[in-house]
DNA sequence: GATGAATGAGTCTTCATTCAT
DNA sequence: TATGAATGAAGACTCATTCAT
C-alpha cells in the first residue's frame, strides 16, 4: 500500500503548498517535485499522473475531515448542537491551515470536469453528514417533519461554502471559528422575525 | 463604442456556446470565432483577449439580469415578496438558457483567480441587491434588528448558486423554478421548528 | 489541398535534411521546423503530427518515383530492358540525392512498426511494377512459365535494395549507377553457368 | 566469465520474448528483467546497457547459427549443394523460432544505427560463408568466373532476407522451408530462360 | 551477488495573439 | 473593417541507469 510511505504525504502536503502558493496552473509537476524534495520522476512512482496528485489532495484532507465529522456526530446532543459542531469543525480545519483553505476553496476549483465530478464524489461523504443531522433532528422535532431535506442540505453546504470563500477572498481578515454559532443560527432561524 | 456593433453581442453569444458545448479549456478563440462566423483576428477587434471575451459574457448577461433586479425591488412589496422575486428570476434566467446555466455554473469557475476576481466585481452588484432587500425588511420589521446582514447575505448567495449548480449537475432533470417558493422559506424561516 | 501550397514541399525537403544529418531519433520536430525555416507551429498547419512528415517524406519522394516507373515500364521493349530501366531509376535517384539515400535506406528503418505498415503500403506500388515486368517477360518467352512471380519478385527487390543500403553503409564510395547493368545480369542469369 | 553463468542466457531469451512479444521501443528494462524473473539492477551486473543486452541477442543467437553454417559448408558436396544447405538452414531456424523470427526481422531493426552497425559486424560472417560458397563454385566451374562475388553474395543475401521479412511480414502464413529449394534455383539461375 | 527505489534529462504539441494584405 | 496564416512559449511524463542495503 503506497500511503504507508512516507513520501505519499509527502507529496501530497507538498502540492497543498505548490497550488496554494502558485496558483493551480502555475502549480507544475516539478514545482511539486522540488517543494516535496523529490526528483520529477518520484512522483511517478505514487502517483498516476498530476491529476491523481490533485484527487489525493482531496481525498486525504477532505476524506480524512469526514470521517471525523462521522465521530464527532455519533455521540450524544441534539441535532442543532451536532450542526454547530460540524461548522465548527469545518471552520476551524481551515481556519488552521492556511494553504488548504485556498486549495479547496478557490485552486482545485479551477480543475476540469472530470476532476471536480471526483471531488464531489469524495464530497458526498460530507452532504450525507448533514442529511443524517438534518434526519435526525426531524425524528427529534427539531426539525419540522415538512423540511425538504434536500433542500435543507444545499442551504447549509452552500452557506458554510460561501461563508469560507468569502472568508479566504477577503484574506481571511477575520476570524472564521467565530462565526460558525452566527452561521448556525442563521441555518436554523433563518432571516425571519420569530414573532 | 464597439459594444453597439451587431458583432459584439454576436461573438458574446457564440461564446456562451462555445464555452457550454465544449467546456471552458476547450472553447479556443478559433471556435468561438467559426461560432461567430467571423475570422480569428475579428475577435481582437472587438475585445482585448480572450479574458476580456469571458468577462464581457459576465458582464452583459449577468449585468442585465442585476438592473432588472434592481427594478423588480424598487416598486412595492415586503422584503419578503421581494426576495422571493429574485430567487424566482435568478432561477427562470437560467432554466430559460440552459446554455448560459452550465457557463455561469460549472464553466466559468474553471478560470483562474484573476478573472475569478473581476467575475466576483460583477457579482457586488447582486449581492447588494440582497443586502437592498435585508436592510428594508430590518427597517419594516420582517427582519430581527439583531440580523447580520453580511452573513445572512452570504447564507441567501451561497443557498441559491449550491441549488443551482446541484440542478445543473443533476442535468435539470427537475423544474427549478418551482423550488423557488421553499427555498425563501427556507432562508427566512431557517430549518428550526417555529413554536 | 495543403500540398499545393510552398511550405507543404519546403518541410518536406527540410525533414529529409534534418532526419539525414541528425538520424531518425535526433531530428526533433523543431530542427526540421529551424531547416524549414518556419516557426514549430507552423508545421502543424501542414502536418498532423510528426510522424505525418515522416510518411509523407515517403509518399513525395517514392510515390513520385513509382509514378515515374509506370510511366518507364509502359512504353516499348522487352521486359528484360524494362527491369534494367527500373534498376537503373532507383540507382540513379539515391546517387542523385545523398540525404535521400541515407534516410530511405537507413533512417526510416528505425521507425515503428505503424509507421513502417505505412511505408510498405507505398513500397507495394513498386513491387507491382516487378511483377508487371514479371509477368509481361513470361508473356514473351524471356521468363520461363514456371517462374514464381512471387519469389522472383522478392529476389529482384532484396538484392536491389541489399545493394542500394551495402553502398549507403560503405559511405557511398563507388558508383552505384554502374552497377545497374551487372545486377540486371546477375537477377536474369543468376550465379549458374551457362553453358 | 559472465557469459557462462545460468543468467546471462536467462536474460539474452527473456529480451527475445520482450521484444518479440512487445516491439522494440515497449520492451524497457524492466520488461525484460520481469520476463526473466531478476531484478532491473541484475541486468546490470551481467551487461553494460541495454544496446549491450541487444547485441548480445544478436550474438548468441546469430553467432552460434554461422557456426553451425561454417560446419555445414565445410564437409562434401558441391557449392550448388551447400548453398541449398545454409539457405534451408536459415529458413529453418526462424521457422522454428517465432519470436526470433520477429526479433531479427522486424524489431531489431528500429535501433539505431550504431546499434545495427555492430550488428552488421556479426552478419559479417554470414556474408563470408556465402563469399567462401561462391569463391568455391567458381573454383569448380559451377559459377562462372567472371561472377562479381560482392554483387553475387548482395543477390543472395539480399534474397534470402526479403524472402523472410515478407513471410513474418505475412504472420508466416505458409511454409518457409519449403521455400529453400526454388529460392536456391532462382538464386543459381535466376529469372531469365536458359536455352 | 542481488535488489528495487530513486533519479532527471529530454520533446511533441497546443493555442492566444499578431499583422500583412 | 476584416481576414487567417504564421508565430513560439511552455509542461507532463518515460525509462535507462545507479547505489545503498
Amino acid at each position: 500500500m503506497k500511503k504507508n510511505k512516507p513520501k505519499y504525504m509527502q507529496i501530497i502536503d507538498a502540492a497543498v503548498i505548490a497550488i496554494a502558493e502558485n496558483g493551480y496552473h502555475q502549480a507544475q509537476v516539478s514545482k511539486i517535485a522540488k517543494q516535496a524534495g523529490v526528483a520529477d520522476g518520484t512522483i511517478y512512482l505514487y502517483f498516476k499522473n498530476k491529476e491523481d496528485i490533485l484527487i489525493s489532495v482531496f481525498e486525504e484532507k477532505m476524506g480524512n475531515f469526514i470521517e471525523k465529522l462521522n465521530e464527532l456526530i455519533a455521540g450524544n446532543g441534539t441535532a442543532v448542537e451536532k450542526l454547530l459542531r460540524v461548522i465548527e469543525s469545518h471552520f476551524r480545519l481551515l481556519s488552521e491551515d492556511h494553504h488548504l483553505a485556498i486549495v479547496t476553496q478557490l485552486e482545485l476549483r479551477q480543475s476540469n470536469k472530470e476532476l471536480r465530478l471526483k471531488i464531489n464524489d469524495i464530497l458526498k461523504g460530507y452532504l450525507q453528514v448533514i442529511d443524517k443531522i438534518l434526519i435526525e433532528g426531524i425524528g427529534t422535532g427539531e426539525f419540522p417533519s415538512s423540511l425538504d431535506v434536500r433542500l435543507a442540505r444545499q442551504m447549509i453546504f452552500g452557506t458554510i461554502d460561501e461563508t469560507v470563500t468569502t472568508w479566504v477572498m477577503n484574506e481571511e481578515k477575520y476570524d472564521l471559528v467565530t462565526l460558525a454559532l452566527p452561521v448556525q443560527r442563521l441555518l436554523i432561524n433563518g432571516c425571519g422575525n420569530v414573532e
